[in-house]
Parts: structure tokens; C-alpha cells; sequence
DNA sequence: AATGTTATTGCAAATGATTTTCAATTGCAA
DNA sequence: TTGCAATTGAAAATCATTTGCAATAACATT
């Protein structure tokens, strides 16, 4: 966004960027830490966070804000997905939306905006909780 | 979800939820609380907060997770829609989206979920944001 | 390879949002 | 009107994230 000047190559990015891309899923700013910290001892939590605000505006990866209060992330690229979270357990799916590109055409026509990103997030119970639940 | 033993129907909750019914759009707890103090100066912020999530778990009222990292809390009920935020601006549009119900089956059917909620959320920028960056 | 400049780091303290603790108060059923 | 449990306000605690600052490390230039 602003800023591009002189970024440097860092021990820390390298592993931190490696490990978001190496672990497929959603991880949060503590899981990384502990992740990175296994492997290097003295990466610090604000580095994490640094690095995952430099990655996101870099474009690099994504901030997800799911029904917790903290953030997840994921790489960018691939195909463009979204989630359901289960209420129960808090397992997190993926799945592709056919319809989105539709959306984005109908919502720009109605609001006038400028539509950049579409977040398509769902709720509900997993296959296994809504056994659980339901007591099947 | 539990405990729903003896709720006791106090001033402050009146008054807070007649707040948020009355005022539409989006508040966030900080302004609900200082519309209540406006009517009574002692209400607390914890009351706001513990009210909020009672109304909430009570179905009474949603809460919505936009960009920024404190949440927003509109009244359930009403039309079904969701929302654009501006990037620039920090507006928030609300719109109605016809593809919900199909997204929420063809989600279902891949994932296996039983879909409770949909929340759609686009970013992007305002017409009057998108004038003043692209200097039209 | 040695140097200087400047971005980056780690740590600790600061912040912002929300939750909890606890003693005092209040709603409500008896 | 009494009694008890739910609710409240105020302050402290917690959780996620950011920031200030002095020490360190990257990288371009000698």
C-alpha cells in the first residue's frame, strides 16, 4: 500500500512465510508462533505479527475472521474458496462458490460499490456433531 | 444455549435493547454505551457487554464481524441481508442477495454441514471513495 | 572482507476490546 | 416484606495485537 522501499530478506520471514505456506489450513498468529519458535527458539511474537501484517499487504496472504475474536490466516492464490465453521467442535471446511461472481455483479448494480473481495462465510454443525447433537 | 433459568428483565436491558432496536444500522458496544449513558448516566460498560451477549444468545440480536477487530450488533429479525464495507471510508452498505439459499444447499451438499447462518461480506470502495482515489 | 546506513528484531510496556471478580443492589416469587 | 438468586458497577484481569526503543542483522557500497 505505501512503503515498498527497502525490504530485506529476514531468516525470520523466510521461515515464518515457509510455514504459513507448508501448513495448509488457518492458522493463527500464536499457532505460527509456536510453530516458528520450534524450529528457531528466539523468533518473538511481535515478529509474527509484523510479518503477518507485511505478508497480508503484500498480498501474500489472507486474514480470515471467523466466529473467534482472533484472526486466521492462509496463503493467497489457489482457488478462491470459503468456510463453514462448525459450532460445535470448531472445525473448518472449505468449499468453492459457484455463485459469487454473480453476487459481486448484483450487490455492485444495488450499492454502487467498488467491489474488491467476497467473503462467504457460513455457520452450522459438522457431520459429527449434528450426530452427536441429534443423537443418531 | 444454557441457563435459561430466571432471566430477570432489569432497566438497563430494557434499555438496551430498545436502544438497539430503535437505532438501525450497526453499533458497536462502545457507542451503545454511550447512547445508554446519554439516558442513564450509570450504566455500566459490563452491562453493556454482558447484555449484548445475552441478547445475542438469546437470539434477540446478531453480531456481525466486519474489518476492523471489535464487533458490530444490529437486531435479528427484518429482512435477511448483508454487507459491503468501504475500504476508504469505512461505510457500511447493507443489501439483499438473492443466492443465499442456493449457496447455502450447494454448500451443504459438499460439505456435509447442516447451515445455520450465511453472512456474506464484501469490501471494496464507496462511489464517493472511488472518486477521490481515481480523481475522476 | 570491512563499513555504514537503515530495516528489522526482541523484549517489555502500551493499547484496545472484552471478560471476570466481588461486594452491593435489585427483581421477583413466596 | 422478606429472602434469595440474578444482576449490577467498578476495578482488576485477560486476550489479541501494537508500539517504543535499544540492539542486531541485511544489504549496498567501498
Amino acid at each position: 500500500m505505501q512503503e515498498l522501499k527497502g525490504q530485506r530478506v529476514t531468516n525470520q520471514r523466510r521461515l515464518l512465510l515457509d510455514l504459513i505456506r507448508r501448513v495448509e489450513g488457518h492458522l493463527d498468529a500464536d499457532e505460527l508462533y509456536r510453530l516458528a519458535k520450534a524450529r528457531d527458539p528466539h523468533v518473538s511474537l511481535s515478529t509474527v505479527y509484523r510479518s503477518l501484517r507485511l505478508f497480508k499487504e503484500l498480498g501474500l496472504v489472507e486474514e480470515r475472521h471467523f466466529i473467534e475474536e482472533h484472526h486466521h490466516y492462509e496463503v493467497k492464490g489457489g482457488i478462491e474458496h470459503h468456510h463453514v465453521v462448525c459450532h460445535g467442535c470448531g472445525k473448518v471446511m472449505e468449499f468453492e462458490c459457484p455463485f459469487v461472481e454473480r453476487m459481486k455483479k448484483d450487490a455492485s448494480n444495488k450499492t454502487g460499490f467498488h467491489i474488491l473481495g467476497v467473503e462467504v462465510s457460513m455457520e452450522g454443525y459438522c457431520d459429527r456433531c449434528q450426530e452427536r447433537i441429534e443423537g443418531v
